[in-house]
DNA sequence: TTTATACTACTTGTATACAAGTATACTTAT
DNA sequence: ATAAGTATACTTGTATACAAGTAGTATAAA
């Protein structure tokens, strides 16, 4: 199983199911287990040396992030298609565009002031070149703006989203940080775009900029697939 | 744990884990579990006469759903309040919303025939009182209208969103076919409409059904509550 | 050569066992 | 009587065992 690709220093709490969990779909979304693959239980059990138990946690989980589907015999990996970053990115406009609709009648200050503190760390984690650390500055400002309006049940739709999202930005913003370091100025700016937005309460300042997160993502979807190539067969798993 | 609540012919081929989720979320979301209860997994075991397993992995549904609590000791119930019903519907006309934009740039033919059959199987199932069956139709009917659009990831929300639905829907069809019969004709003449809404692509039309949909179920909500009343205190649970 | 049967090696779902951790109650010392 | 420590009876998460079922292969019969 050798070198893993989520970050170590974010699972210090997390449960062997969460491990392997999170790892998993770090491997299927890079693409480094390739779609059309059957996982089996055991296998990853002995690959990951742990029990079945935490394993099966782990595929209830990613098959309900539609990553995988459990059939009769053995889970078959699904992956990321296209067509399913254009869904989730659907998806995300649909939220967010909610959210911004309670936002605006609210009293935005505190949350103003977080998102720009989240931007500042941003800022840092790219001056130190750290692509976990922006990645994970990145999805906790959407969520950081999501969750300001105390909806369960949109909090509820986020959570679904979260993994897979967030390992996907994960690997783009890796491969980037190498490769394209002059787009994180863009995200950047795009990010005090949106805070901008939610402070004036400009309604099409805040759909700019989503869209132009999501042709961000976009191109990223293009390296992203030159990634999925790139590992294509390193590791055939099996 | 005696009589249950879920109807077992809906659980045919289910394995013992969604069995208990399914009668577990219709105990909690009609009151005959009280919000505040902690749930043990050995004792629900020993109700329901399973291993700690399957109950383990229901704990694990419930928990994602949002009507249970999944903390250090005990699972603790959360159940549904009138927020979150409210919530719910909020999610239900952002999907739905969605999808009848994207439904109106399609060919809406077979959907609507579709949805008729399904509109005159609820006519039915009312004829012959019969609120699950019905209840099922209903749910059906906008899961078709969802599921048309072919779109993963809105599928996965309303997967997320429908079991809580579905027993709530349950629960409240239950009681208003005995007290409340002259309803259903209402409901019948709203999905009438949503069918005409899809049609026609008139999205005025579809909102006013959607809305019209939502203020029935508040109705319900205030006959949910009466019925929480009611079954208060019958089993204690310990 | 083709078809039917049985065997092997898998699979899943459930049951049970165990280690490690936590809250409650009960000492015991002050 | 009160504070500190110690049982104890729980809890969770993981490991392992087992029953039932399925796919594919090999063997036997036609």
């Amino acid at each position: 199983m050798s070198d893993l690709l989520y970050p170590i220093k974010w699972l210090s709490k997390a449960s062997a199911g969460d491990r392997v969990a999170h790892e998993l779909r770090m491997r299927i979304i890079s693409g480094k287990i390739e779609s059309g693959t059957v996982l089996s239980e055991n296998k990853l059990a002995a690959d990951f040396s742990v029990s079945r138990s935490p394993v099966r946690d782990a595929l209830k989980v990613l098959a309900s992030e539609r990553i995988i589907r459990l059939e009769r015999m053995g889970a078959v990996v699904v992956g990321l298609s296209k067509k399913d970053i254009q869904e989730i990115y659907d998806v995300r406009l649909l939220i967010e565009t909610f959210v911004f609709e309670r936002i605006v009648k609210m009293d935005r200050q505190d949350l103003v002031r977080e998102l720009s503190k989240v931007l500042e760390m941003m800022k840092i984690a790219i001056k130190y070149k750290d692509a976990d650390e922006f990645s994970y500055q990145d999805v906790l400002f959407h969520e950081t703006i999501i969750r300001s309006i105390d909806h369960g049940y949109v909090s509820m739709m986020w959570q679904n989203l979260k993994p897979v999202m967030e390992s996907f930005i994960l690997l783009s913003m890796r491969q980037r940080l190498d490769e394209d370091i002059e787009d994180f100025e863009r995200i950047l700016e795009n990010h005090a775009l949106y805070i901008e937005a939610i402070e004036t309460g400009d309604r099409k300042r805040m759909i700019a900029s989503l869209h132009q997160n999501f042709d961000d993502v976009q191109e990223v979807e293009d390296l992203w697939k030159s990634q999925q190539l790139m590992t294509k067969g390193v590791e055939p798993h099996d």
